[in-house]
RNA sequence: GCCCGGGUGGUGAAAUGGUAGACACGAGGGACUUAAAAUCCCUUGACCUUUAUCGGUCGUGCAGGUUCGAGUCCCGUCCCGGGCACCA
């Protein structure tokens, strides 16, 4: 019998509905297991092929794990909210929940058709009222809470109230903003409710801040660093500029370091760990105090100039100070005589781009300033300069510059010849670069000379908080996130804003509803969307794409819960996901956000675990392989007529004089005969402009013209024969003016890319070409002449008649005509086929382009395991005892495959289930002992085939609820085994060997065989190694 | 510049210190067929030797090291991909 999967396949997923085969309850005997994938935004283009590759992995573990008797949650849901609907409902009028609706659609569709175990009745969409009703509620939690570093934790803002009431901020050690001044009870008391809430927003999780963003007026909305390219918004290319706005910001930095630790207690990629900890960027370090030793204005700053150091240790090399230009600080430290200087090189700088700055890091520039700081630790007079290699936004804006141990300290000093200190006895070739090295013992460092790195560091720290110079200090890199964005189609904050206070709705207002808006777009006054809204007297900005996806995990446990995010028998049953996939672009996004916003729900006691995500793995990208076309320019016809037209057909005559290698010559003419006068130009029939004026120029020449259209060119284009009849008539005739009297129908050529080596490359444009009509890189022909991009074309074919086309890798999308729709593979090959070539492809780790070359040999494989049940159209499976054979044939693929997925090693299951395959039907069986285990075995990678042969074999039952079959050595065990025999650690023969051999009769076996003895040529070996179950080793 | 990954046949890849290239694609040859498709069988890293078998040399980016034995571990180096970037 055939193997339809066009048949079999709709009929399981229907059986599969209809039974509910994967609907999951909160509870049963067996161990839980939460299975999730990152949840896809319903994109305008479809689910491409890269989609599934992760949901193909993560169905394969859920359905084995179930298998192997778990409970296994594997829901999937959509990230609804976002940018492209409403950059096309701003377009199109339509509003972002109509096209979203649509496109989700299509997504369940798509995602119908390839057997996935989801679990629907669970599937959450960020943009559902039911659903953003508690990402509101959980910003309400974030505002009510301030973070407490005694008990290093989110605790109520109430407590912080009661505890200014009664002692002020004194003793409370808590995260706030950096101008929070002291305040005592008594202030507190007499303080009005406004004043006391506007204070108390210094200390909440989120709060209003002022935050500098990139502002981007087109599009009336702040957007992210990586929404900016090269200074204009990525998407439609608008001007974006720094702005300080009010914005609702989380304070994250709050988390900073525990958001750091608690990587240690999880199962990620280490590439992912490594992002993660660049990002919150903890440097420990210390600040310290350098005096300024200068003639300074009586009250004017401070006396001194706070640095911060992750090298304190360097400190006896700090033998100058550099400051941002930009700091208010310079004026006072700005001598008369370096004045005009100093505001010559701050004016440069103010007009140098960052982008400049970036690109010459090379050149030290800057000026000093006239003062000195004093060095605390050794009491030197250093000189303090000014350069725009140290930034004012980080840090305090200044440095300590140890020119021998950092390479752009260094530069600086080399330019301006300041000494260059060695501090340390490692340190090599200071005259050529920096050493930054913390190896070796300390010199020209009084009090640590002869330390090394690990004790110089407590010692200066531990002296200098003594002497009250400075004190050890930990710095972060990561900053607070900007929580609003000035959009619509987003959650509304629920907030009202009363006297520049905000007040938070209560949790029985929620949701705050979306409202409707005539257009998406910002005021006329330049406010977000919701401003035109009737009746909206709520907070104007919306959240940003994140909040959703930063805690959707815990709905899909409890998602129609009405009165919690999550029932608390929920949590404690599913208590946080096993096994997260995902892409790595999520990286420092939706993993650090989600993993913050979990920390907090743990203060809170309403989540089980501080991380949500205990394994997580990265698919990689599977990529588009782009075809590409070449549209003939002017320049090719004139390189065609010239190669194929003039040179074999007029070379003879010597005739013909070319205008030279300068094709695009305007005033002359492209081809001019030596003979007749004659001369040939080579336009667009569209060009009458050019004609004319040639057709005068030649006329004053004395020169008879022939105009060739290129778009007669085209149609004639692989008859060169004709074209050059025509060329040989003009040359004969006496006409002033020839030219087509037909107008020409085609308008394009297309020329085949085998054909291009001839041809000059400004001879073509490249285009992009559908690849769904490109089969092997050969444009289907057929299938071209139908397409809009080849109305009124003509083609160049090769020799073979064939239109051949360029490919590269590129990312896979809809402006690149390279998505490949996964329902085109599933309704030509079936979707156990997809399902298992996609694995197949290579491990799921990697990023690999799509290609589907080699899907044949998946196809052929189900082929060929259906045919093993069958005899012609008779099902044949026999209940006769299988042989020892085929049951080690059965077991080691049991053994191979179970390990292989534990690993998510899919590619090789897949080999595996090919290979037993191969071997059974070599053995001819067709023993139920042996099939229906495989069967199970397939099942979670092809679920519609394993299914129906399940049916088959005669259950009644789904075959995900059948066990996983058990290997059992013994029938690993073989009597004997092919030993390799190493002579000298190279690979010489082999020996048959009975499994129970003793290492001194298998030594003996080998010493014996001639091979060994040609080898040895007489010596006695040295050694003998018999590694059992490996390799016999001789040296000699 | 710094931090992560990764370099293996014509291609996708496999090999968790023990026979490098499993499995598959592609290619070549053959069987079946009036023919084609489908299916099945054989060969397929490079080179040398041989009628063929047998056999040998080289081979996992490059160059070293550890080991009886290295694609795998260590050191150096080059190249490719990703991330961060005058971050003190």
């Amino acid at each position: 019998m055939e193997y339809r999967p066009s048949e079999i396949e709709p009929t399981w997923r229907k059986w599969w509905i209809d039974n509910n085969t994967y609907k999951i309850e909160n509870q049963g005997g067996k161990p839980k297991y939460y299975i999730l994938d990152m949840f896809p935004y319903p994109s305008g283009a479809g689910l491409h092929v890269g989609h599934p590759l992760g949901y193909i992995a993560s169905d394969i573990l859920a359905r084995y794990k179930r298998l192997r008797g778990f409970n296994v949650l594997h829901p999937m849901g959509f990230d609804s909210f976002g940018l492209p609907a409403e950059q096309y409902a701003i377009q199109t009028g339509q509003h972002p929940a109509i096209t979203t609706e649509q496109n989700l659609t299509r997504y369940r569709e798509q995602l119908g058709n390839i057997g996935f175990s989801f679990d629907w009745s669970r599937e959450v969409r960020t943009s559902d009222p039911d659903f953003y009703k508690w990402t509101q509620w959980i910003f309400i939690q974030l505002f009510n809470h301030y973070y407490d570093h005694d008990a290093d934790k989110a605790l109520p803002i109430s407590e912080l109230e009661k505890r200014f009431s009664v002692s002020g901020n004194a003793g409370v050690r808590a995260v706030c903003d950096d101008d929070t001044p002291a305040i005592s009870a008594a202030q507190w008391n007499v303080w009005s409710e406004q004043e006391q809430q506007l204070f108390l927003l210094k200390y909440r999780i989120t709060f209003p801040g002022e935050e500098y963003v990139n502002w981007c007026s087109a599009l009336g909305s702040v957007l992210s660093n990586d929404e900016v390219k090269d200074g204009v918004s990525e998407r439609g290319g608008h001007p974006v500029e720094r702005k300080l706005m009010k914005q609702w910001v989380m304070r994250i930095t709050a988390y900073a370091d525990r958001l750091l630790e608690g990587l240690n207690t999880i199962d990620w990629p280490e590439s992912i760990k490594e992002q993660q900890r660049n990002w919150i960027g903890k440097s420990v370090g210390a600040s310290m105090k350098f005096t300024i030793d200068a003639p300074l204005p009586v009250g004017e700053g401070s006396g001194f100039i706070e640095v911060f150091t992750t090298r304190v240790d360097t400190i006896y090399g700090a033998t100058f100070m550099v400051i941002a230009p930009e700091l208010d600080l310079v004026k006072t430290l700005t001598t008369d005589a370096q004045r005009s200087d100093v505001d010559g090189y701050i004016k440069w700088t103010s007009g140098r781009s960052e982008i400049e700055r970036m690109a010459d890091t090379r050149k030290a520039t800057g000026v000093f300033t006239g003062s000195y700081a004093i060095n605390p630790a050794n009491g030197e007079r250093v000189p303090i300069w000014i350069a725009d290699y140290v930034l004012a936004g980080y840090g305090t804006g200044a440095v300590m510059a140890v020119p021998s141990g950092d390479q752009r300290d260094w530069n600086f000093a080399t330019a301006f010849n300041l000494p260059i200190v060695p501090i340390m006895d490692s340190q090599k070739d200071l005259d050529t670069a920096a050493d930054p090295s913390k190896e070796g013992r300390y010199i020209n460092s009084e009090r640590i000379n002869g330390m090394i790195y690990a004790e110089a560091v407590p010692t200066l720290i531990q002296w200098l908080e003594e002497k009250g110079l400075g004190r050890g200090k930990t710095q972060y890199k990561l900053r607070n996130a900007v929580f609003s964005r000035q959009r619509y189609w987003g959650e509304p904050v629920p907030a009202i804003w009363e006297d520049g206070v905000p007040t938070l709705l209560d949790e029985k207002e929620l949701p705050l509803v979306l409202p409707s808006v005539d257009k998406y777009l910002p005021t006329e006054t330049g406010e977000p969307p919701l401003a035109r809204a009737k009746g909206w007297k709520y907070e104007l900005s919306t959240m940003p794409g994140w909040a959703g996806s930063s805690w959707y995990f815990y709905r899909y446990m409890d998602p129609h819960n009405e009165h919690e995010f999550c029932s608390k028998e929920a949590r404690d049953y599913w208590q946080k996901v096993d096994f997260y996939i995902g892409g790595s672009e999520h990286a420092v996004g939706h993993l650090l956000y989600s993993r913050f916003w979990n920390h907090f729900l743990y203060d809170m006691g309403l989540v089980p675990h501080r991380e949500f995500a205990q394994k997580l793995v990265n698919q990689g990208m599977i990529q588009g392989r782009s075809n590409f076309v070449y549209r003939a320019k002017e320049r090719f016809f004139e390189e065609y007529l010239w190669l194929k037209v003039l040179q074999p057909y007029f070379n003879e005559e010597g005739a013909i004089n070319i205008s030279g290698p300068d094709f695009e010559e305007e005033i002359t003419y492209d081809f001019a005969f030596a003979t007749n006068n004659l001369v040939i130009e080579v336009t667009s029939i569209k060009q009458m402009d050019k004609i004319e004026r040639i057709r005068r120029s030649a006329l004053s020449d004395g020169k008879r013209l022939m105009v060739l259209y290129n778009e007669e060119l085209t149609e004639q284009i692989n008859e060169p024969d004709a074209i050059a009849e025509k060329i040989r008539r003009a040359l004969a005739s006496r006409e002033d003016y020839i030219v087509s009297s037909e107008s020409p129908t085609s308008e394009q050529l297309f020329v085949s890319h085998s054909l291009l080596y001839k041809y000059s490359p400004e001879a073509v444009t490249k285009l992009h070409v559908d690849v769904n009509i490109v089969e092997d890189d050969v444009l289907v022909l057929e299938k071209a002449r139908a397409a809009q991009q080849f109305a009124n074309s003509n083609f160049k074919l090769d020799a073979e008649g064939k239109y051949t086309c360029s490919w590269e890798v590129e990312k896979m999308s809809k402006s690149k005509f390279n998505v490949v729709n996964p329902d085109d593979i599933v309704a030509e090959h079936g979707a156990d086929c997809f399902r298992m070539f996609e694995m197949f492809l290579g491990p799921i780790t990697d990023a690999k382009p799509w290609n589907t070359k080699g899907i044949s040999g998946v196809s052929g494989f189900l082929r060929k395991f259906w045919s093993m049940f069958f005899e012609g159209e008779n099902f044949r499976v026999t209940d006769e005892t299988p042989t020892r054979d085929e049951l080690r044939v059965l077991h080691t693929c049991i053994k191979k495959v179970t390990d292989d997925i534990e690993r998510m090693s899919m590619n090789t299951c897949v080999s595996h289930l090919m290979i037993a395959t191969n071997d059974l039907r070599g053995l001819k069986c067709a023993k139920r002992a042996v099939l229906e285990p495989l069967v199970i075995l397939i099942a979670p990678f092809g679920p519609h085939i394993a299914e129906e042969l399940w049916h088959r074999l005669g259950h009644n039952m789904s075959v995900c609820d059948a066990a996983w079959p058990i290997h059992n050595e013994e029938f690993l065990k073989t009597d004997s085994k092919e030993y390799p025999i190493q002579i000298n650690g190279k690979l010489r023969g082999t020996i048959e060997l009975p499994t129970d051999i003793s290492a001194a009769d298998a030594e003996a076996a080998a010493l014996g065989l001639e091979l060994v003895q040609k080898w040895l040529n007489g010596k006695m070996p040295q050694k003998i190694r018999f590694i059992p179950g490996k390799i016999i080793s001789i040296s000699v």
